[in-house]
DNA sequence: CGACGTGTTGATCTCTCTCAATTAGAGTGG
DNA sequence: CCACTCTAATTGAGAGAGATCAACACGTCG
């Protein structure tokens, strides 16, 4: 605690890279639109979103959005691609705390002025949204509808991260991974429309699923392994394919959408 | 959502105040106020809060405030008390989530009439603030300034998971219990008024704390003693003392106020 | 007084980590 | 076209942190 305090331990912010000069969508074009990941919203709130919209930028695959730390981090929505949150010790150990998709809010945590608490980067080319500073604040003020969705989806997010707390907690190896690749292929396959059949894209490494499940890179590439031997699933040129998901979800102790058993739960 | 965006929302008439059945504290004179956990409502506020709650709740110690797959959970602040989530498996393996302490939100993750995706169990005698169930829709309708503070405190609550997470992800045993008797007691100590010196109270088990950090139970004990024979801490009569701070704080690597460090994270 | 919950400790056991080495594909430069 | 480099995936072997099994101590309580 001796010499953080006074050092700036932050990154410079990487350069914008990434003005679109011309051919940025307006909201009302957006590609989020169709997939109704809220509620409908009315032609006043889109343009109050548009109007808190600053601009559009662009990342090739393995970028960082946000550095561990950075001050000035804006907030994002996400747009396209896929990126994910993680957090390093000291030493170099990396947890990925979450996954990242089209539709999801980044950097509601950090409190304006605020460090970040944790690092973003992509895992594919991906497009995001930017929003001034104080975004949150004037939805909130100017559409209690839409900051309630805010609200609401925030606490969703949270909610899959007690789902990752408790793969990493109790289960094993085997359990985390079936329960992972489940829940990906879920959100994968929602927001692509011709998904099921043919597997969705998945452009995660092997150290990517180890760092999200708190597993060393050659137990994941093993356990992983096993499972496709066992017919389960495959992976192949970037696409996941679920081949039993029965199987799978019994060995995830996964039900239904991901709530717990009906079983004696009292 | 006639008066969404664009237009600031309508005032409501002045809600009852006055209705403080039996032995309940009113909002304006709560436990909570003193804390300045959030920015000072103003006497609306107080008022708008008042008139979505609907009771007091009381718990005496290892009650269930909620249980897991339950449907018709409602919203409820704790006012006194400590209490936590947690999830099961099937088997019966549990993640003990996150802990709560006097001000922490409840429910808001699960949206109207859903299953609540965890438990919520008392470790103390606990006192509980009860809503109904759409007082976070009137509160960001009237109010946008306490729904951006609920998002807000959502924001903060996840952030505290995330933390959890890359403890058990990535931490040894020893790390994770270091890093969790720091947290805790920190927050803790700015609940209580004459903290710091004489320790906090400390009401958990140590199978509460294997629970919190995916641990055994014998293990956790084993790395308790080592860490208090070390003379980190000392854990008696439900109190926490931590007794080298620095040491404590070295062992888990967190610096400061939880940030990483300013080492070269990229 | 016996039942129970909590804390402790010793003795195995095993799941997962670490270390090492190999293969395969993509890219690069000569 | 080929040597060279890098990243990602694989596999084997040995080591170890943490799990499981078993006992025991202590205090509370009906």
């Amino acid at each position: 605690m001796r010499d953080t305090a006074g050092v700036d331990p932050v990154p410079e912010p990487p350069p914008d890279t990434s003005r679109a000069p011309g051919g940025e969508t307006r909201c009302r074009d957006c590609a989020l639109r169709p997939l109704k990941l809220f509620h409908e919203p009315t032609g006043d709130e889109l343009a109050l979103v548009q109007s808190l919209k600053r601009r559009e930028r662009r990342l090739g695959p393995g970028e960082a959005l946000i550095h561990e730390g950075q001050t000035d981090a804006p907030l994002y929505t996400m747009l396209q691609g896929w990126a994910f949150r993680y957090k390093t010790l000291s030493d170099g150990r990396r947890q990925i705390l979450s996954f990242l998709m089209a539709g999801d809010f980044i950097g509601v945590q950090q409190k304006m002025g605020d460090a970040a608490a944790h690092g973003v980067e992509t895992l594919t080319e991906a497009l995001f949204c930017v929003f001034q500073r104080d975004a949150l604040w004037e939805l909130h003020r100017r559409s209690p509808m839409m900051g309630f969705n805010v609200t609401w989806l925030t606490a969703h997010e949270e909610s899959m991260v007690d789902d990752t707390l408790l793969s990493v907690g109790r289960r094993s190896a085997e359990e985390r991974i079936a329960s992972m690749l489940i829940l990906l292929f879920k959100r994968a396959a929602a927001l692509q429309p011709d998904a099921g059949a043919g597997g969705v894209d998945f452009p995660l490494t092997q150290q990517h699923i180890a760092d999200g499940l708190g597993l060393s890179l050659v137990h994941t590439n093993k356990t992983l392994r096993k499972l496709q031997r066992r017919g389960l699933h495959r992976i192949a040129d970037g696409r996941l394919y679920l081949r039993d998901v029965k199987a799978m979800a019994r060995l995830a102790d996964l039900y239904g959408d991901g709530r717990p058993p009906g079983r004696p739960l009292v």
